[in-house]
RNA sequence: GGCGGCUUAGCCAAGCGGUAAGGCCGAGGUCUGCAAAACCUCUAUGCGGCGGUUCAAAUCCGCCAGCCGCCUCCA
């Protein structure tokens, strides 16, 4: 039997991966903060988890995921006061616009979207927790954790309170704390009319460190399986999570920390500010879902990515070619039966070795060159049937590609269809100029009329 | 300033000590009325630079350069 093997931050080893429950595997995925539509790296986020989660689930796994929203924060109340309308309106909206995203990428649901807004009971005792022992402390109206307290401060990020003050030395901090690194838990407001919630230390909204602990805590207990997010969230996010839980449970928070690589536009930091700032959105206007998520998965998910309009059209014709390889295959006559296939074997091989996409991919054109060159329909179909299996396990919907969206009624098509069979009849009367004339015509409309063997044709709409 | 990561063909990218996967693009050919798709062939004596360890290094070590990230509630 395959052993899985991850990369775990933790250690910065590949381990083996078993977790708590040799059935049950729990993993908790940091979502985003909904105060404007998502980006190409909340893409690659998405994808990646998703993929992890699915391939999981192939593996043998039953696999419960949790992936949070951030409802609560700064970014979303300077949006709110932008645009004049109320803070919770605002993460509704781009909460909506994330999930019309992951439908888009064919991202999964995930077992449980838990919101910091449902979770502030949870989050007070957390925090009256970590008072009574000695690991909290209130200053006015605000609480913060005592880094001090915990003598694993630093252990994901891999360096001692002292080393870590070290390079703080630059950033200005609240003097009325008792260290330069101790985070807040709570921040009192500071003037009246700010978006708070009452709490037992007064009006004030919670540190954003805690969602995380107190949702873990309160869906899986208290220790889970694998927490995964963006590598930009190592320091001091995650370190704070794991602080703050361990310090309240005495038990280890998480036992595999997993952290995707970030993306970068044209070899430079995606930023507003850099005015390169893509959203999925506009990137699903030039490409499709596939293509999309074949140009993340073509890399590792914890190398750093680099987003180009080159590598996008490259990752389109990649996908066009396995597309190309499932001609004549519907979804009804898919069958499953071919679980111990060499292809299947050596992509559980290749993805149990810390998720290793890219390889996985290649495995998929090794299929679509043997489909490519099979004779035997029969051996040609199971191919198809392996390559089709493969490609959901990563993700892709391959047989949605060639169709009309549904949104088109069937008259769009009957027309297509019209003009095609009228371009036929002008071929087999040989008059290839007015044949080629209704070619181009549908060419500049993205249909694409392909001429096969005995007279026979074939449409479909281009990516 | 502190810490971590990355650098492989024109482009994207795997590689985890045993002699460079895969995709895209490009060139030539087969098929075709022409296309498209497909197929066949070709495309890094080379892995940022310089040293070192080893029978053997893209892979390990050291130094240098460039880029990226975190240390600012950014996936």
């Amino acid at each position: 039997m395959t052993q899985l093997t991850v990369f775990n931050n933790l250690t910065r080893k590949k381990e083996t991966f078993s977790p708590q429950d040799p059935n049950n595997v729990s993993i908790y995925t940091c979502g985003p903060t909904v105060y404007d539509h998502s980006h190409i790296g909340h893409a690659r986020s998405a994808v990646t988890w998703d993929t992890i989660v699915r391939f999981m689930k192939f593996f043998g796994y039953k696999v419960t995921w949790t992936r949070n929203i951030t409802d609560i924060d700064d970014k979303i109340i300077n949006k709110a006061k932008e645009i004049n309308i109320h803070p919770d309106k605002v993460s509704r909206i781009y909460t909506y616009s994330f999930h019309e995203d992951m439908l888009a990428l064919n991202v999964e649901w995930p077992d449980f979207e838990p919101r910091a807004t449902q979770h502030l009971s949870q989050m007070y005792d957390f925090i009256n927790s970590l008072i009574k022992n000695g690991a909290a402390y209130r200053i006015d109206n605000d609480v913060y954790f005592s880094v001090t307290s915990f003598k694993n401060y630093g252990k994901l990020k891999g360096q001692s309170i002292n080393e870590l003050e070290k390079g703080f030395g630059r950033i200005e901090s609240n003097p009325k704390k008792k260290h330069k690194l101790d985070f807040a838990l709570w921040k009192g407001i500071k003037e009246p009319s700010e978006y708070a919630f009452d709490s037992p230390w007064g009006k004030g909204r919670p540190g954003w460190h805690l969602e995380c602990s107190a949702m873990n805590l309160s869906i899986y207990g208290e220790t889970i399986d694998i927490h995964g997010g963006g590598d930009d969230l190592v320091f001091p996010h995650h370190e704070n999570e794991i602080a703050q839980s361990e310090s309240l449970t005495g038990k280890t928070f998480a036992r595999y920390w997993l952290h995707n690589g970030m993306i970068m536009v044209d070899g430079k930091k995606m930023a507003k500010s850099e005015g390169n700032f893509i959203t999925i959105k506009q990137a699903l206007r030039n490409t499709t879902s596939n293509a999309l998520r074949f140009f993340i998965l073509n890399s590792h998910y914890r190398m750093p990515l680099n987003f180009t309009e080159e590598a996008i059209s490259a990752a389109q014709n990649g996908i066009n070619r396995l597309v190309e390889s499932l001609d004549g295959v519907e979804s009804e006559n898919f069958e499953t039966n071919f679980s111990e296939n060499e292809f299947v074997n050596e992509f559980r091989a290749v993805m149990s070795d810390d998720f290793n996409s890219p390889k996985a991919l290649s495995v998929l054109f090794k299929l679509t060159d043997k489909i490519n060159t099979e004779k035997d329909q029969k051996n040609k179909t199971q191919s198809q049937n392996t390559l089709l299996y493969l490609s959901n396990i990563l993700g892709f919907n391959l047989l949605s590609s060639n169709k009309i969206d549904s949104c088109i009624n069937n008259s769009l098509s009957k027309l297509i269809e019209n003009l095609v069979h009228l371009r036929n009849d002008f071929k087999t009367h040989k008059d290839y100029k007015n044949a080629d004339k209704i070619r181009d015509i549908l060419n500049e409309s993205k249909i694409e009329v392909k001429d096969l063997a005995e007279n026979k044709y074939k449409w479909q709409i281009k990516p």
